[in-house]
DNA sequence: GACTCATTGTACCGATCGGTACAATATCGA
DNA sequence: TCGATATTGTACCGATCGGTACAATGAGTC
């Protein structure tokens, strides 16, 4: 009770790339112990319910920081400018300027959506949301908001996907190029 | 060598509709074979090399779906604009509102992208390079044109990953909608 | 040192994986 | 009708799947 937790984010983030990498169902047990370096023992006791359990936990683990380094700049009252440009460097940071895919979207695409649809509409509710809200309080209407921040989490993820399947990080900088430029533009 | 083949279309569709829903890896014989009617004895008659040339045969049928009705449409020299409206029912039509996801977008997203990786590539290339062309011949500088193709084609597929997140079809409809306006502005 | 309790490796479970072998059955042209 | 070929069902293969059991080890407290 007295140790916290000994690495729980860097465990956290090393299953996560394997769910990254291979999807839920292509993600095996083994595979995650190799990552991890941890046997199934170890796997087992950190996550007594199992694959599922290590899923959740990798999406709550992503939640948290996109909270923390994308949702509460964006609310930042007195200047909305500011924050949204912090999400811009946040999202680039995060996905490496697309060399890495989004596990919350592409979760959102297979069966193992029904597994964790509450998390994935929250995430991306969350995240629609505050941007809304940030653009109107730049000046935008609530529903020219609405539009241009729907407008914007959608290209992101689409920017992931053809920077994947083009293997070129430089579609995924000219999207947030254009995005930047559309969220300026008054 | 008389029989053509009996229904390959409908087969390739109902395996397509597995790929599309569990991903290649959750996509099992079994599951396969469910969805199709066919146990293990037909489905390795016609396609003897198994998964990788079941999902390499889905693919190639989707490319030459898109090939008739959407990229073609796109070359028509004389009236581009009714090229690029042809392409915009045709996505519409195709990914049914939202409801369906792009397999091979989804395919470009995990691992199994690396056995695929030059059909998804080229796939999209011709999506985004027709479409560029379409909008020079429109009127647009080849540079911009470019611009717009790859951020309408980045559009309808993260469009896709919000509809499925959020569970609503208008996400995408919305999306449909954006991009038409945008091509359509001069 | 002794008592906890967290952590780990290993053996094992039944189920399912992708794939093969092959005999039985349709379907066809001659 | 006959022979060739296309199609199918079934039994089976070794490998791997996710998960469980449990004894051995680790480290910290008293």
């Amino acid at each position: 009770m007295r140790r916290i937790a000994p690495d729980r984010d860097q465990l956290l983030a090393m299953v996560a790339e394997v769910f990254r990498e291979h999807g839920y169902e292509g993600a095996s047990i083994a595979l995650i112990g190799a990552a991890t370096g941890l046997g199934k023992g170890s796997l087992y006791h950190f996550f007594p319910s199992g694959k599922e359990e290590m899923a959740g936990a990798v999406i709550a683990h992503i939640d948290g920081w996109f909270e923390e380094n994308v949702f509460v700049p964006l609310q930042d009252a007195s200047e909305p400018r500011v924050g949204i440009e912090r999400m811009f460097e946040a999202t680039d940071r995060y996905f490496r300027s697309g060399r890495r895919v989004c596990l919350i979207g592409a979760f959102a695409l297979d069966e193992s959506r029904d597994l964790f649809a509450k998390a994935i509409k929250s995430y991306f509710t969350r995240w629609v949301t505050h941007l809304s809200e940030a653009l109107t309080r730049a000046g935008h209407s609530p529903a020219k908001a609405d539009e241009l921040a729907e407008e914007t989490v959608g290209a992101i993820q689409g920017a992931l996907t053809l920077a994947r399947a083009f293997d070129d990080t430089a579609v995924f900088s000219r999207a947030l190029q254009r995005a930047r430029a559309a969220l300026s533009a008054n």
